[in-house]
DNA sequence: GTCTTCATGTCGGAT
DNA sequence: ATCCGACGTGAAGAC
């Protein structure tokens, strides 16, 4: 076996598999299983799964994740940090991964590894992504009109008691705006939200200045349609670029 | 090479990548690719990532995974019922996944595939999860006082023009009670969401009963508990128990 | 650490 | 198909 084909291994033993994994999580490798378990776990909520085929990622950050043959979520999961030991049982190959803060425990059995497979991960490259919120954002702070003629905005991230405006200005007639921004079609919550903003301003300026409520987004749901005119807002359709 | 280990391929060529994915698509198998790779996402965003090491997970269902070694969640995905071909061009092996509505791609192209596996995933279990908001409001049915003594609950999942309530109910004094569940610590959208069921049965039920908006979490931010004094709810502390 | 909000959120249920 | 809210949401940035 050459030193290549050391780190996958096909119908391995549960000695196989064991030694597979701690020499990997040493090693700082990252790791596949796909076999038959079954998978327990206890913490914020709790949660049993019986015996199946699954695939099982454990990362060199500590991140652990089952995934069954469908969906985008894994099954079970634990998040980067988390610490795991390996260890044979019952007959059975366990995987055992902790958390601390909040205390959570995950527990894979093997009854059948399928393979194993264990290889370094060299990835220097960042994820570089457009059409957010962000660049939404800097559309508008580029070309203010967009929102409105005489629209100027004074500042991102302005705090307010209720939190933070994501854009704040002021229009033609020097009214305050609050502009809240949404990178797709958006429902009551997003409303509620400005709504917030608004009335915490509106109180923070002592009620000497007009405060107007500004929603940004592709678009809007009917039932935020209507919270937006009840709470007497405003609403722009723009969508964030790619 | 066995009829089990040729659903494992260490350092394939670029034809027996091809080959085993195409095979694997038709048989409905999971599949992992791990190799030097670039992607590429058009659709909702855009994004961009330069070449690295990450393991690409092929479900039978159409979703789609790039994972690094790092994180939780991938850095690029597809969703369950996309569909994808493999082919070769210049020189790479290049997987494309699609979906419609919303029209989005996924492109991912290996310039070196470390290892690829396609297995038959055999799994009938569903998970059993406990713990959730379900749980918390099948606790109250069970037991109403823990609520308050004299709360009686008439439904869930009570319509109302600005969505259902969780739990609708009367008091003692026969006023109308909204509960809103949460299973965990809320901050000021929760507070919202339940203001606006309260405001919105108000009106409803013609200001004939006074409605009480009644937050039911196991705690509460400090800005969700000034949100709650401002609109006169309430808040009651609860867990659900696993 | 807690708090707040964004996300290619995903997922499920109801209309 | 869209709408709406839950999720063991996770992840990032501010404090």
């Amino acid at each position: 076996m050459s030193d290549e084909q050391r780190h996958v291994a096909v119908l391995p033993t549960h000695d196989e598999v064991k030694s597979l994994v701690e020499s990997g999580t040493e090693r700082g490798l990252l790791m596949t299983l796909f076999g038959r378990c079954r998978v327990e776990y206890d913490g914020r909520a709790a949660s049993t799964l019986g015996f199946g085929d699954r695939l099982v990622i454990l990362k060199p950050d500590g991140t652990v994740l089952v995934h069954t043959d469908e969906g985008h979520q894994p099954v079970n999961w634990q998040p980067p940090g988390c610490t795991h030991e390996i260890k044979k049982q019952d007959g059975l190959v366990v995987i055992e991964s902790h958390r601390e803060n909040p205390d959570e425990e995950l527990i894979v059995r093997f009854d059948q590894v399928t393979h194993a497979t264990a290889f370094e991960a060299t990835d220097t490259e960042e994820l570089q992504l457009h059409g957010t919120e962000a660049d939404l954002r800097d559309q508008i702070l580029e070309e203010p009109d967009l929102i409105e003629p005489g629209f100027e905005p004074l500042s991102t991230e302005r705090e307010t008691a209720a939190g933070a405006v994501d854009i704040y200005g002021t229009d033609s007639d020097e009214n305050a705006v609050v502009v809240e921004l949404k990178r797709r079609r958006v429902g009551p919550d997003a409303v509620s939200q400005l709504n917030r903003y608004v009335e915490t301003l509106e109180r923070e300026l002592h009620a000497e200045t007009t405060v107007r409520g500004i929603l940004v987004a592709p678009s809007v749901t009917d039932r935020a349609s209507e919270l937006l005119a009840e709470r007497n807002l405003e609403f722009v359709s723009l969508t964030p670029t790619n």
